[in-house]
DNA sequence: GCCAGCGGGTTGACGACGTCAACCTAGCAG
DNA sequence: CTGCTAGGTTGACGTCGTCAACCCGCTGGC
């Protein structure tokens, strides 16, 4: 498809959300970069949320995409999981604006994006259910399992893009090795605790 | 102390954090709730982020200050850890904004909110150190074993306060369940995983 | 072949906001 | 008495989100 001036209008978004974060986006610049005027933006978003609401959609999608095709990749099923966690940390670090944006508050839902997150989620929760199947977790609702998973990562993800997590850290805690402190606990647990 | 201007300046901020959230806090009316005109705050602050700082740490210390109150409770020891975090969990429900505000990204650092930080935090560790003692943790390196509780923690609120997790659902998972359910694994590990 | 409608673009305006500069004044130090 | 300073004021400026009005080129029905 040719270069559609909606998307152009993301990607500028996109590119401000990493060179400041979400305060240095203004509609103004987001329409120069795209080579429009300052009121283009309008034609296609109902506001500045809604062009960011986009913007959070598109990189949502992406990341379920990218876990979706993991599961293709043939590995074995009791890695799965934690190959997955560990690309969705390094993608969250690699552009911690566009996490914070995904992860944020929006003060009217937006169907996109809903749907967005509906689609990433589904997919999380069926590599859960084959990491219990493999027995790396502990059997039980996946569901609750999946959320457990989630709330670990997405806070471990925050605290060091925040800075309270020093990430590289010698002896200190990071990101990756809080996903491999989780997953060992949970896996020796896996044989202990019935599913309640 | 009688009503400094600088307090009424933070507590009117806090005011419009709870009803509108960050986007809605304006030094204009920050200025005007605290009966000043509308540069009166650049007296107090050196700008605006300064003075959502002062609001943070100010947040951070209570918090802290409870959490330290909760050690002097005389409650059995291994139940002082469930109690604190359900406290942290609680307050951050009750206040959502102040907590996201705490949790945010800050241009530059702000003397006062490391320090708040900094004391809540070995409060936290003394805590999770008399639940290793207790039993009701695995053993090892406790800042590791904190953050991997802070994370957890983090996670569960952030994802409730966004609307990510359904907070008192049925069958849902919650914040506080989520706590349980980590606490469950951890202590259930507690006595196979060696400090490793 | 014409014309109405409309998707997508423009310019110009407006009010709110963060911030800066200049000024004022009460209280205290010397 | 004098002068400094902490804390307050008013007024201005530039930027931002948003609204209103206008405009142009395409397309589909007649």
């Amino acid at each position: 498809m040719p270069p559609f001036t909606r998307s152009l209008l993301i990607a500028a978004a996109a590119d401000l959300l990493d060179a400041g974060g979400r305060e240095s986006v203004t509609l103004r610049e987001v329409g120069h970069r795209a080579g429009v005027s300052h009121n283009a933006p309008y034609k296609h978003f109902a506001n500045k949320e809604a062009l960011l609401a986009g913007v959070a959609a598109e990189e949502l999608t992406k990341l379920g995409d990218a876990l979706a095709a993991l599961r293709k990749d043939n590995l074995p099923e009791g890695e799965v999981l934690r190959v997955a966690l560990r690309e969705y940390v390094a993608w969250a670090l690699t552009h911690p604006a566009r996490y914070r944006l995904v992860f944020g508050v929006w003060s009217t839902p937006f169907e996109d994006l809903a749907v967005a997150a509906e689609s990433s989620h589904s997919t999380l929760i069926a590599i859960v259910e084959a990491a219990q199947r493999a027995g790396q977790l502990p059997p039980g609702d996946t569901e609750r399992m999946t959320a457990l998973l989630q709330a670990l990562i997405h806070g471990a993800i925050d605290l060091t893009v925040i800075g309270h997590l020093a990430i590289g850290g010698k002896g200190n805690a990071d990101a990756d090795g809080l996903v491999d402190d989780l997953l060992r606990y949970l896996h020796a647990s896996a044989a202990v605790v019935s599913s309640s």
